[in-house]
DNA sequence: TATGAATGAGGATTCATTCAT
DNA sequence: GATGAATGAATCCTCATTCAT
């Protein structure tokens, strides 16, 4: 009854070693680890549900982790990457930065991985105050980069005309404001009153970026 | 941490006759409670520590509150309020809705009761999923009715000219959206880079309500 | 079933308020930690055997003493106590210091107290490398002064004459090394092959303290 | 720690013929085992310390020990060998006993062997209680044959007149007590005070010899 | 009513032992 | 044979809750 779980995965690449079935446990520990940490928040989830959800033994997860804090950092600075890889991708040539603003924010709050960047986020608004390196590397990793990137491109959209004013580089949190609303609502109301967040922010952006049809774009000094 | 996850149904106690000082100390464990709470999140609070910040005894606790959880259900019943009342606070006659907006949500954001306020939003953004009692309750006495009122007044907006579209109608979110960043922000974030949450919410209106006419705005430089 | 094996005791006397309850429950968490720390050492023995062996809950024991160290470290300070006393206790006027010596360390190897005595000491000899604060502990407030008392009896007896030379007053040592190997015996072969330590001990004074119905004791100078 | 407490029944594996190699191995596990023990005892000793200071494998333990106590009693085994030999070695012929003894207990006490003897000793004296065949194993492959040893010397300086009683016949154990003494404090004690054990051994016997003629010791100083 | 000592279920972590490679 | 990743029973300690005073 040992290796019952296991055996599936064990024989993938013997070629590669241990690291193939090693990073295959890893990577479910880990995603076990964010469900129940979602679910539960830090202090209330138990070691042994996500072994049993990761389909591995209690002890297991003590040979990759040292302890249930250091299995929740991982899981942050995991689920951190992509985000900082979407925040510095690049302008298309050419391209408006509102249209560059929507294609690239869109996907993080639509289906595919919003819940699990709620997760994130929610983890992290929960369990900052409680664990300070948490935040420190939540803003050094996410936020820092991520609000110098938006505040490129509000600099950007202000040199070629299409924001009217210094707002945006003066607060780039605005831009992402209301996706960030939408989010946080997705997880908690959604049940009682869905949300149609793309909708939200197209209008958001409405009011930020003046209609492009104006020939004049008259008081820019 | 200790008793399973259960759902938040329990109820205080029903109060019979309170003398003034039973009331008092209903209150300061409250307080107390909200304290460790807020600092800790519910599992990792320990009714201890609120009895020691409260200056009673643990079985004290247990006289007013059916248990952990009840107590928890009591202090956001009891913080709820005043939001609920806030957001009800009626128009000034004749006053433009942006001002009234600018006037009634600044003090949220501000100093006083702000800790307070996030200490409330995180622990709903925190607990909700494993307390589904608490996403409904909040949603239903503080989130829903605030949605109303902020539409009724996007709709008069709307109609007496100050705005010129239908968003803030139909995604009343977008007016809350950079306060609730804002305070966010303030908990997690301040330390590393702060932010005037006023000001970022003046110049998110400054897109929300186009200025009339200029004469009509004499002040603003 | 809860307090079943306590209400025995919780009654004794409701006069001295906790302290007498809180005494006794202390005394029988220490002897039934020196009884299991005894069978089974520092790291193989259980909260839990100590506990049930006690007649209270785990979690009592922890009301009392931080960890099982300190509980450890409770017992030896507490067993420690009555040697220090007996090792200082006065010569009567007139006797013989061979005569107090046997007096006085017979009892120490008699039934009675001889198992918790060794008990103490095997437990002293096993764990102190592992605890230097015990070692310490033992040494400071039971070896050291044990010594000195031993060597001041040395010391009067060469002094009267007693003694016919100062191999006591360097190595106070010899006169107890019977009765330590003795209770070292006792405790790990006596079951094959008893030992009389009494007697062992007489002989051994014999060889130390010359007969005294020698008129004269020749070349003392 | 782990594993209940059991009784200490089982064998080394039979050995059937190994390679130098192997029996290299055996010995480093032996060697790091006796180390291991030695510092921590037996139930704080882990199975990976030992495996890693023998420069071996866990796995690779298990494969001549059957568990952690077959290892333990291999230990003592091993080690109790040479003290049987010396207990064992001939009297030199017209030798007088007290030579004999100090010359053949001297180096029992003194620095290279020692602390792997008061090691052992310090071994038996905690663990025997929990492993009865550990006591019963010493006691009939060390202390049985040894206190014959020191008997039929004790009745031969007895009957060449260097014993003036039979106290050392009939307590053999008086002979070696202040050895015993001084290697356990040697182990506690001496980072406090040091102890000259030869010196201490040689004015023990100096009570217990009575010096013959001083003719016949010629080259006593 | 208030207290806080006592309870004991619960959960994090360790480590002897196994076994697929 | 040798390895060391995986297992899961065992054990320390915590803390929500109770109840005798």
């Amino acid at each position: 009854m040992r290796r019952k779980r296991v055996s599936l995965v064990s024989r993938e690449r013997p070629a590669k070693k241990r690291s193939a079935a090693a990073a295959s446990r890893d990577a479910s520990i880990l995603k076990a680890a964010l469900q129940e940490f979602t679910h539960h928040g830090f202090a209330a989830t138990r070691m042994e549900d996500i072994a049993r959800r990761a389909g591995v033994a209690k002890g297991t997860i003590y040979l990759r982790f040292k302890d249930k804090e250091a299995l929740f950092e991982a899981i942050v600075r995991k689920e951190i990457s992509p985000l900082v890889m979407a925040a510095g991708a690049p302008l298309q040539p050419g391209e408006p930065v509102r249209t560059f603003l929507e294609r690239s924010l869109t996907p993080l709050v639509e289906s595919s991985g919003r819940a699990r960047r709620v997760a994130i986020i929610r983890l992290v608004i929960a369990e900052a105050p409680r664990f300070p390196k948490l935040g420190e590397l939540y803003f050094r990793d996410v936020v820092e980069p991520g609000l110098q990137a938006f505040r490129r491109l509000a600099r950007q959209a202000y040199d070629n005309g299409e924001l009217a004013d210094t707002a945006a580089i003066k607060y780039p949190q605005l831009l992402l404001a209301p996706a960030i609303v939408g989010l946080l609502w997705s997880a908690l109301f959604d049940r009682f009153e869905p949300l149609d967040i793309p909708a939200m922010m197209h209008a958001h952006f409405d009011h930020f970026f003046p209609a492009k049809t104006m020939t004049s774009q008259p008081d820019r000094r």
